[in-house]
RNA sequence: CGGGGAGUAGCGCAGCCCGGUAGCGCAUCUGCUUUGGGAGCAGAGGGUCGCAGGUUCGAAUCCUGUCUCCCCGACCA
C-alpha cells in the first residue's frame, strides 16, 4: 500500500483510457470544442507541438527539402484521378458545396441554394493530389529532378471515433512529397524520411521506436510501400508514430509527373510522401505519462525548468524575487541539449507548494521552489519529475547550493532526456515476445489477462491477396494487427505462423491505436 | 455508422423515479490566523440545469427531436 497522495485522481493501471483524458485535461493540453472530432489546443499542449515542429523541422531542412504551402481545399475533379487513394479516403471526406449563407426566415441562417459551387471541394485529408498538380508543371526536364517539398499544415478525415491527440477529426502534421528520377532515388527518400522519423522520436521525444515495412494490408491508399514506426504505449498496445511511403508511378501517372530524360525521352517520375502528426503528442503521453501526469522530455518541453518563489505577500518578497530572477537569468545563459535553457520564473500571486502540483502535472522536467531561508543560504530546492518521489512517499526535494544547480542543470535536464528514453526503452524489450512458434500460442500469448499484452515478433512467409486477407481476418478475430516488419530483425527461421510455409522474414503483431 | 452510458458553477457530483424558490465538495474571492513545503477558520461571489420544441398554472425533473462526450463494435494514413 502506497501512502503517496498522487496529483491524478486515476492511476494508469486502474482505467488507462480514462487515466490519458485526464492527462490531458490536468496537463491543460487540450480541451473539447463542441464540434465533433475536433479539439483547442492550449498553450502547453500546443508548446509541445512547437517544440516537436522546431526540432522535426530542422532535420527536415537538413535533407535539402523546402517547405511549401498548398491550399486547403483540392476540387472534387482532381481528388478522383487515382483510384486506390480515392477508394481509400473517400468516405470520410469534408466537403463545401456552398460559398455563401441566407436568412432562413426565423433568425438563423442556411446555405443559399443559389450559391452551390458548380464542383465542390473537398477538404484535403492529404495533399498528394493537390501537390501532385504542383509537381507535374514544375517538373520538365531530369534536371529538376529530385523536387523535394515540405509542408505543415491541418488536413480533415471525418473520423467515426474520435481521442483528443490520437485520432481527431482535424489533425495538424507535417507531410513531404518528393519527386525522383528513378525508383532507387524515390526509394532512398523514403528510407531516408523513415530514418528521420526514428532519430526524431529516439533522440528528442525519448520515444523508442521500431522501423519496418508495413504488410500489403496495412499499405497507404495507393502506395507501392509503406514504412512506418512503431511505439508501445504503457498498456502494451502499439502506435504509428510516423509513416513514410514509396508511391511508386501510379501518383505520377495520375497528376502526370513526367520528366524528358537524358536521351530525350519522357519518363514517369517516382514519388514519396512522409507524415508526422499530433497523434505524437498522444504518444508522448501514453509513453512517459504517470500516475502524476504528464512527464515531458525536456527537449520538447515548452518550459524545462520551473522557478517558484515561496512569496508571503510581505517586505521580504522583492528580494526573493531579485535572488529567482538571478537565477532565472543564470539559467537562462545556460546552454542543454543543444539550445539556450527555457526556465520560467512562475512569480504569479499564490502558494509554491500548490501551484507546484500544476506543474507537476504538466510534466515540466525540474521545479525549483526557493524560499526565503533557501536565499539567506545561497541554496534552492530542486524537484526532478521523472523521480518524483522517496521511499516514504514524500516529493523528492533535492536541497542544494544555487551554484551547483545552475551549473549542473544541462547536465540534468540531458539526463533526464535519456532517462526516460531508457525507461520506454526497457519496459518494450520487456513485452516484446520473440520466441511464439505457432498459431495458438500466438492466441495464448495475448489471451492472457496481463497488463502489457505487449507485442509478438513471429516468422511468417509474407502471403499476398487473398491468403493475406484470410491471416488478418484471423487476427481480428483476436483483435490484432500486423504493426510492421522491423528492419532490425534477425533473420527468419522455421514455418511462418499463418501458413505454415518457409518463413521469409518477421512481422511484429499487437493490439493497436 | 450500430449498441450502451452521460451532459446541472472552472473541476467532480447529488437532485430527476414521485414537476413547486438550484445544492454539496474542491477550486475562486475577502478577512483573520498560520508559515520549510499540496495550511486552518469564517464569510462571499459564481449556474437561462447541452440546445430546440412540446405537455403543464408551473419543467433540471415528464415527452419528442437534436448536438457533444465516454465505453464496446464496425471503420481507420
Amino acid at each position: 500500500m502506497s501512502a503517496i497522495r498522487h496529483a491524478l485522481s486515476i492511476k494508469r493501471q486502474d482505467d488507462f483510457a480514462q487515466w490519458y483524458q485526464e492527462v490531458v485535461a490536468a496537463a491543460d493540453m487540450a480541451e473539447e470544442s463542441g464540434v465533433r472530432g475536433c479539439m483547442v489546443i492550449k498553450p502547453w499542449g500546443y508548446g509541445i507541438w512547437e517544440r516537436m515542429q522546431r526540432l522535426l523541422d530542422a532535420r527536415i531542412k537538413a535533407a535539402g527539402v523546402q517547405n511549401a504551402y498548398f491550399p486547403l481545399f483540392i476540387p472534387l475533379g482532381n481528388f478522383v484521378r487515382e483510384a486506390a487513394h480515392v477508394e481509400g479516403f473517400a468516405k470520410e471526406m469534408a466537403v463545401v458545396t456552398h460559398h455563401r449563407l441566407i436568412s432562413d426566415g426565423k433568425g438563423g441562417l442556411i446555405p443559399d441554394p443559389e450559391a452551390k459551387l458548380e464542383e465542390p471541394l473537398i477538404v484535403r485529408p492529404t495533399s498528394e493530389t493537390i501537390i501532385g498538380d504542383a509537381m507535374s508543371r514544375w517538373v520538365q526536364s531530369w534536371r529538376d529532378l529530385p523536387l523535394l517539398l515540405n509542408q505543415w499544415a491541418n488536413v480533415v478525415r471525418w473520423e467515426m471515433r474520435t481521442r483528443m491527440f490520437l485520432r481527431t477529426s482535424e489533425f495538424l502534421w507535417q507531410e513531404g512529397h518528393t519527386a525522383h528520377a528513378t525508383r532507387d532515388d524515390a526509394r532512398a527518400e523514403t528510407m531516408r524520411a523513415l530514418e528521420m522519423y526514428r532519430a526524431f522520436a529516439e533522440d528528442d521525444l525519448s520515444l523508442p521506436v521500431i522501423a519496418g515495412e508495413k504488410p500489403e494490408n496495412e499499405r497507404f491508399p495507393g502506395a507501392a510501400e509503406t514504412w512506418s514506426i512503431e511505439a508501445m504505449m504503457q498498456d502494451g498496445k502499439a502506435l504509428q508514430a510516423g509513416t513514410s511511403h514509396y508511391l511508386g508511378t501510379s501518383f505520377a501517372e495520375a497528376a502526370g509527373i513526367r520528366y524528358q530524360d537524358r536521351e530525350g525521352g519522357q519518363q514517369l517520375a517516382h514519388t514519396t510522401s512522409w507524415g508526422v502528426s499530433t497523434r505524437m503528442v498522444g504518444a508522448l503521453i501514453m509513453t512517459h505519462g504517470d500516475d502524476d501526469g504528464l512527464r515531458v522530455p525536456p527537449a520538447v518541453a515548452p518550459q524545462q525548468i520551473v522557478i517558484l518563489p515561496m512569496l508571503r505577500e510581505d517586505d521580504g518578497d522583492a528580494a526573493l524575487l531579485a535572488y529567482c530572477e538571478a537565477l532565472r537569468a543564470s539559467l537562462a545563459g545556460q546552454t542543454a541539449l543543444g539550445e539556450p535553457i527555457r526556465v520560467l520564473l512562475d512569480s504569479r500571486p499564490g502558494k509554491a507548494a500548490a501551484r507546484r502540483w500544476d506543474w507537476v502535472r504538466r510534466g515540466a522536467p525540474l521545479i525549483v521552489e526557493v524560499g526565503p531561508r533557501d536565499m539567506t543560504e545561497g541554496k534552492v530546492a530542486v524537484l526532478r519529475r521523472d523521480r518524483l518521489w522517496t521511499e516514504a512517499g514524500k516529493p523528492d526535494f533535492a536541497f542544494m547550493p544555487r551554484e551547483s544547480f545552475v551549473a549542473e542543470a544541462a547536465i540534468t535536464l540531458a539526463s533526464i532526456q535519456q532517462g526516460l528514453h531508457a525507461e520506454a526503452h526497457a519496459r518494450r524489450e520487456a513485452n516484446v515476445e520473440r520466441g511464439i512458434a505457432s498459431f495458438e500460442a500466438l492466441a495464448d500469448f495475448f489471451a492472457a489477462d496481463k497488463r502489457y499484452p505487449g507485442w509478438a515478433e513471429v516468422p511468417w512467409a509474407r502471403p499476398t491477396g487473398a491468403a493475406l486477407d484470410a491471416v488478418v481476418e484471423r487476427l481480428k478475430a483476436l483483435k490484432l494487427t500486423f504493426r510492421n516488419v522491423p528492419l532490425g530483425a534477425g533473420p527468419a527461421e522455421g514455418a511462418c505462423l499463418f501458413t505454415g510455409e518457409p518463413a521469409v522474414e518477421r512481422i511484429l503483431v499487437a493490439r493497436a491505436y
